[in-house]
Parts: C-alpha cells; structure tokens; sequence
DNA sequence: AGGCGCATGTAAGCCGTTACATGATTCC
DNA sequence: GGAATCATGTAACGGCTTACATGCGCCT
C-alpha cells in the first residue's frame, strides 16, 4: 500500500517539518540518510501522501512561481509508517554493481584488477570518514542515548554505516594483498 | 551504453555458455552472485545484445515450444564488459530498505525496535551461513589462486560477502545491547 | 548583469516487476 | 494423471531518471 519512497518521506517528515524542496535537498546526498529521489518523484509521491491524509500542508512565504507549501505528517501517517517498518521481512533484492564489477576482474590483467581494487578502497574510505565525523556529532548529543528520540536511531544507523564501510576498507586491503602475492 | 543488466549477462556468459533459461535460475537466487533479474527481462536483454554482436548463439534441441538456444559471449562482448567493468567510479545510488527501517525506530518502543533488530540479525546471519558454506567450497580449489581464472574472482568477492555479513551481524548484536541498556 | 539557491511542477523514456501465454519431458 | 522443471516469449504497469518549464531573491 505504502511505496518505500513514501515511509522514507514519512520518515523525514516523523521528524519535523519539511517544504517538498528542502526533502529533495536531504534525498540528494545520502550520508546520514540511506535511500535517495529526485524532486520530479518526491513532489508527486507528496500530493498523493495529502490526498490519503498522511500528510498535510501549510502555505508560507517563499520564493518561486508557485506558493511554497511546509509539509507536516498526520497521525495517520505516523501510523502508516510504524505499520511500514514493522511489516513482515522483506525479500530484498540483491544489487551490488561493484561486486558485479569485480566477479568479473578475472577478465582483465591483475594491474588492471589492481586499479579496480584501490579505487573501490578509496570510495569506501571517503564515505567512512564521513559517517564517522556525522556518528561523533550524533553522539555528543545526550538526546541520542533515548531510545524514544530520532537522534537514538541515527546513532543506530550511522554506527551501522561505519561498521559495513570498516569491513569494506579491510575487504579490499585483504584483496590487494591477495593480487600482489600472486601477479 | 552497454546497461548494467547486460553486463551481468556478458559476465555470467564469459564464465560459459548458457541458455535464456539457465541465466534467469541462475539470476533469481543471489548467493555467490551480486545481482538479480526476471526471466522477461533476460530475453529481450539477450536479442539486444545479439543485434549488437556482442553474443551469438546456436540451435540445440530441448523442450519447449520455441527453439532452444544456447548463448556464447563474443570477442567485442568480452571487450564490451572490460570496459564496462573498468569504467569510471559509478555514483552509487545507495538504497537500503533495512537501514531506511532501523532509522525510523524510535517512532516504536524499545521492545518493537527490538523485535526488528532481531529479524534483521537472524536474515544478516543466514547469509552469512551460506556465503561460508560456498567460500569453503570455492576456496578448496586451486584454480582460485589464479588471478585469471573466474574462480580467482568467485573467491575474492565471496570473502567481501562474508566480511561485509559478520559486520552486519556485529552490528545488530550491538544494537541489542544498547536497547537492553536503556529499555 | 549574471549566476546561484530556493521553490514547484509536468512529460518522456527507461528499467524492473508481475502477469499472460504456450508446450515438451521427467518424476511420483 | 498431475506436478515440477525446462524453455521462450509478449504485455501491462509502476518506479526512477532526465529533461523541460517558470520565476523570485540574494550575492558578486
């Protein structure tokens, strides 16, 4: 019933009060954030969020053509979402294009595997450095040690980031220590 | 130009010869594999890619009401996925429907929050399981320390499998002690 | 004067999912 | 006789990407 894209809308907005461009700003860069959209998809999935009433809506001053509209979520829509993430376990798909990459390394020289290798390191290294500094600014905040605050689960899931991107530094560090021992 | 499906084709086909149907059993059931796709799919994915001289195939006999046909990747094919595997850092578009769940958990009370932590550890450890299971397989041959040969690769990203598994279920086991500590 | 950020919307096209359609062989 | 597996295709639909469209306010 509910589409992912909008539990993540209804997840933002559970937090507080967005305009339908200030969430497309937040869906662009994903750090601290796990699903991405673009504003043409984020603004239709509004409209059809307010025609069910999970969400509702307040005219403000603003720039633009059009009148800037303040999304707020209902208490229906807060149920909707609590409905969403407690559902049943999902079958999740499965895709990986760096992985698909390499499965395929084999096909070219192992210098050429070499290269593929360290830049993967190099962007799991980057996105490490930033979910760290976002985990030690979420965790100097009292608020996020309750369970019952937002900045709890973004501790949660910045710490979740940092442990799978951790693991994919060792992975590829392990995979080029594997390619110089054998050339 | 070559999409990333057809690409996961040419890498499966450049391990060997396939048909239509042998490619969409081996593309519903993840493990050992890092991408997914439907039968439908498939079909007109491989008549693009023959239109392009990128695989060809033959005739052989089977059952059905159509011919049976076997697929073999081509030498442009096989250039077509070098470059495709060496192409530049892809933007990754970062969609986790497990982590956009977790994020929104303080909406629940700890015991709920706990209870999907739980799930999402027994899915992260059966995984596991499974990509140890065909690790040790995969490690026990010797063409796997040749960095030319598919094995080489099977093994490598199947180690990346396991790394990125354990952390995940480190993580949930430690997310089960900071709800417990703060109930 | 020009560029950037704020702000909202529509439209075309591509990719993936689900359903429709057909039929032979093998195993219970 | 019926179910599962092998085997190939088309069609409808929905989600995501990219491009088109408009226009105010602020900074340089």
């Amino acid at each position: 019933m509910t589409s992912t894209l909008e539990a993540a809308l209804l997840g933002v907005l559970a937090r507080g009060e967005n305009t339908g461009y200030s969430l497309a700003r937040r869906m662009r860069r994903p750090v601290g954030y796990f699903w991405t959209a673009h504003h043409s998809q984020i603004y239709t999935a509004l409209a059809a969020l307010k025609q069910r009433e999970l969400v509702r809506h307040t005219v403000i001053d603003g720039a633009g053509p059009r009148p800037t509209k303040r999304y707020a979520i209902t208490s229906a829509g807060l149920e909707a979402l609590r409905a969403f993430i407690a559902d049943d376990p999902e079958p999740a798909p499965v895709r990986d294009l760096e992985t698909l990459r390499l499965w395929s390394m084999w096909t070219l020289d192992p210098s050429g595997a070499r290269a593929l290798v360290e830049q993967a390191r190099e962007r799991h290294a980057s996105r490490l450095a930033a979910y760290e500094e976002e985990l030690a600014h979420v965790d100097a905040d009292p608020a996020s040690r309750n369970p019952r605050d937002p900045q709890f689960a973004s501790r949660l899931t910045l710490a979740g980031g940092v442990l799978s991107r951790r693991a994919a530094v060792e992975w590829c560090d392990w995979m080029l220590a594997e390619l110089r021992a054998r050339p």
